[in-house]
This record gives C-alpha cells, sequence and structure tokens, in this order.
DNA sequence: TCGAATCGTTGGGCGCACTAACGATCGTGC
DNA sequence: GCACGATCGTTAGTGCGCCCAACGATTCGA
C-alpha cells in the first residue's frame, strides 16, 4: 500500500526520455566496466581510431570531451598502456596522444560490447520501431545540438 | 577542419538517447530554475500534492528520491516555508512533511514551467510523431523498470 | 522482552559536464 | 624584432542526480 498509484510526472516525456537514458547509461557503463574501462576512455579510443593521432586539445574538440577532463582520461589509458603521449616536436605546447597495439585491441572489445549494449537496451524493440526510435531521436537530437551550439563547432 | 565526420558512436541508440536526455535534463533544470527550484524540490511537492503528507521514508519511495537526499530537499523546502516539518504524534521516528499554500503556489508554476518545456523539448515533432515517440519510451522504460526492480516495489 | 526493523540524519562517493586560473609556448601585427 | 593575444596542458573545484555506509533513536514482532 506503498506506491499504488504512478507518480503525476511519470508519463511527461521529459522524465521518459531522462529516465530511459539512466537505463541506457547504467547498461552503457556496465558494459565497459566488465571490460575495465568507462565512458571517456571508450570515446577517446574511438576518436583516436578514427582520426589518428592528435594533439590533447583537437582530441577534445572531436570527442566532445572536456580538455581538463581528457587529462585524466589520458593519464588512465596511458598507465594500462593503451596510449601513448609523446611531446610534439613542431609544437613544444602540444602532446601528440596514439593508441597503442593493446589500445586498438580494447577498442574492438569496448566495441563488441557496446554492440551488445545495444541489444539488450532496445531488446523490447522490433527492428522497425528501433528505427522509428532511432529516427525520432535523431530529430530531437539535431533540432537541439543546432540550438545550443552543436558538440562541435571550432569556428564561430 | 577541425570536425569533418561525425564520430563513429554518434548514430547508436544510446548515444542519442542519453545526449537528447542531456538536453531534455537542461530545458527542465533551466525551466525550474527560473522558478528558484530544482528537479528534486519539483517531485517531492508533486508527490506531496498527489498523495498527501508523509513521513520522509514513504515521501522517498513514492518519489524515487533517496532518503538521504531527501532530508536536503525538506530543508530546503522547508527554509523557503514550502513545505512542513512536524513530529508525527503516532511514532516519534516520524516525521510528518505537509505543504503549505505558497508551496502549492509554487508547485503549479513548476507545472507550468514543466509543460512549456515539454513542447520546448519536442518542438521539432508533429503530433504523431510525439506520440510515437512517448509510447517507444514507455515500452522501453516499463521493460527495464521490470528487469531492474522497479523504481518502487517496497514489499518482496 | 529483546532482537530486528524502521526512521531521520550525516558524510561520503561516482560519472559526466563544466568553469576558473595558471605557466608555458607559439604566432602575428605592428 | 618583439609584445601581445591566442593556444596548450594541467590543476582544482563546482553541480546534479544517484547511491552507499553508518549512526542513534524509536518501534514492532515472535
Amino acid at each position: 500500500m506503498e506506491n499504488p498509484t504512478p507518480a503525476s510526472w511519470e508519463s511527461l516525456p521529459s522524465w521518459l526520455l531522462t529516465q530511459t537514458a539512466g537505463h541506457a547509461h547504467r547498461l552503457v557503463f556496465d558494459g565497459f566496466a566488465s571490460v575495465g574501462a568507462r565512458g571517456y576512455h571508450y570515446r577517446l579510443l574511438a576518436t583516436l581510431a578514427e582520426f589518428g593521432p592528435a594533439s590533447q586539445a583537437a582530441l577534445g574538440r572531436r570527442s566532445g570531451i572536456h580538455v581538463s577532463d581528457m587529462v585524466a582520461t589520458i593519464n588512465e589509458l596511458a598507465d594500462e598502456g593503451l596510449v601513448e603521449r609523446a611531446p610534439d616536436p613542431a609544437d613544444r605546447r602540444r602532446n601528440v596522444i596514439s593508441m597503442t597495439t593493446a589500445g586498438k585491441r580494447q577498442l574492438r572489445r569496448l566495441e563488441k560490447e557496446l554492440a551488445e549494449t545495444q541489444e539488450r537496451l532496445l531488446e523490447p524493440l522490433s527492428t522497425e520501431e528501433r528505427q522509428r526510435l532511432t529516427e525520432l531521436l535523431s530529430t530531437l537530437l539535431d533540432h537541439h545540438n543546432r540550438r545550443t551550439g552543436a558538440p562541435e563547432e571550432p569556428w564561430r
């Protein structure tokens, strides 16, 4: 007799969205944790794989990871031997970050884990429903990214 | 020339979900902030309005707010004169929390703000699309709430 | 009646995102 | 040439939402 009626806000789109995202976050987090990593680790490794070695600032811009968090993220990955930090001979302010072989291996593990997580997340939805959801969310995300300055717009 | 290609993970459902939820959260947060409140304040006031006065523990169960955060939330609302904390004569472990007239007024403001926020959040979607999105998210949320022990299941 | 359960409270932690400030370095306009 | 502004890496600290552990006080149940 403690929780008979659902709370009034539980049907609001903003609630559905943030709560579902909470579940998604937990699933992703647990998946990464099972391979000894967390979100920022994956994003950094994936960015390195996609764009190649780069300075910390550039990696921050491309991955959406804040520069000040980038420091710790790289420290952690470097301690595990997954990335390497080397001074840039062409610009002594910069470090050049690159992925090691172990880093590439770890990235593959994380991608596999992440793919399985998508499956767990969308489990109750049919293929068409998944497609539809993805489209709707993309529309929403694009809209708000444009309104709120996209994750990345270095020039202006 | 900094961000030509979108990152590889940006089309993943989990990413779309958590990012969109981030925007939703910010919109809700800003809306509440414009009335001098935050999420927990609204949830507590709404729970009180829906279920009536109750102990802090019961409010925590109904609102999904952790008991230890409940303390601070009630402190803040009580300082503003929006709720009242009185010892329960029937059980000296308990406090009975109730809403003041000012609290009800504030709740109405927050509900108005929240409704406007839903509009801002869903702006680019048609009525049918909003309906569809809500259904899909509800399906997902129900599924995962069941799997992960619902927000509230005091018995068993 | 006495141990187990509940209540309120304090004090911490986490992930993610962000801000402010700093010394070091670079590069451009004058 | 060189001074000033911009950029780079780094440290330190903020905030929300969520959670855990522990505590004294009180109540309940077998």
